[in-house]
DNA sequence: TGATCAGTAGATTAAAAAGGTCCTTTACAT
DNA sequence: ATGTAAAGGACCTTTTTAATCTACTGATCA
């Protein structure tokens, strides 16, 4: 269940598009600037964010990336699977990639007990909440700190 | 709370020492044959689960490693913080070992209240479940395959 | 119509963890 | 004392993850 960094920028990037108003089109290049990412890097994960239809991208004039959905609407477990793929939640906690269902790893048992939770957890949670929280936490955190990595 | 090889390994080899009884005392090379796992490696995480008193070691003519106290009494928790270290628990699902409580992660609110569960889990889980689970599912898997991966 | 600029996509490289070995020292029963 | 494996640290190798590069596509506008 390990997200890799590209699920970090990815949920940053979008939590920024989602503070600018959903119909603003902003380009990769430019998030990146904003957000201190890895512009080549963020690129790629808009690309594959824009394949799943999280966001949706413009060429031409007006160019670049916004939100294909208004943030309400988009769960956290679309991002995470768009990015990581859609086999994230077969994926054992335990040991990350290695535990297919043929030859269960050693606590896969218990891994089976506790993976509702996160399922649903992932389902229920929407990109506007996560916006929310996110909210909440930088408004107490002391001003000194800049851009903060995960 | 992604657990490494070293655990994967460990847990085998504890598995095997419980089946062999809990007062035999067997070389780790020997485990590490019968359990077909790198022994220099096995050595080593002897080396961290005896520190943690979960295993026990003899030397001089009848040496070895020995479980320090019955499978029953020893918690997985145990076992994999002896392994991965105490702050296991600490590490977020979702960003392995990049969250501290400072300046958590953007999951982190979520992640707190799955943590529980898992804590539970692990501490409840004995060894002696694991070898149970385990045998279970041996004996149900096909002849064929020899020793697996988790 | 062709210059431009960013999105699309895959290949390639670089950096960082993880996995595993080796070698030297220590402890202990004989 | 001696021999043996445990103990522990330094080191090397492999794999995974992160990031860059290069070539191509499509929409605008001079």
């Amino acid at each position: 269940m390990k997200l890799n960094r590209e699920s970090e920028y990815g949920i940053r990037a979008l939590i920024f598009l989602a503070r600018q108003g959903r119909e603003r089109v902003l380009m990769a290049s430019t998030v990146a600037q904003e957000q201190d990412l890895p512009q080549g890097f963020l690129a790629k994960i808009f690309q594959k964010l824009t394949r799943h239809g999280v966001l949706r991208s413009y060429r031409g004039k007006q160019r670049g990336y916004a939100l294909a959905r208004p943030p309400e609407e988009i769960a956290l477990k679309e991002v995470v699977e768009a990015i990581e793929g859609p086999d994230l939640m077969d994926r054992c906690i335990f040991w990350s990639n290695r535990c297919p269902t043929s030859t269960p790893c050693l606590l896969h048992e218990w891994y089976k007990e506790i993976k509702p939770q996160f399922d649903q957890m992932l389902s229920q949670t929407t990109l506007a909440a996560v916006v929310q929280q996110e909210a909440s936490l930088s408004a107490l955190r002391p001003a000194i700190e800049p851009k903060q990595a995960g």
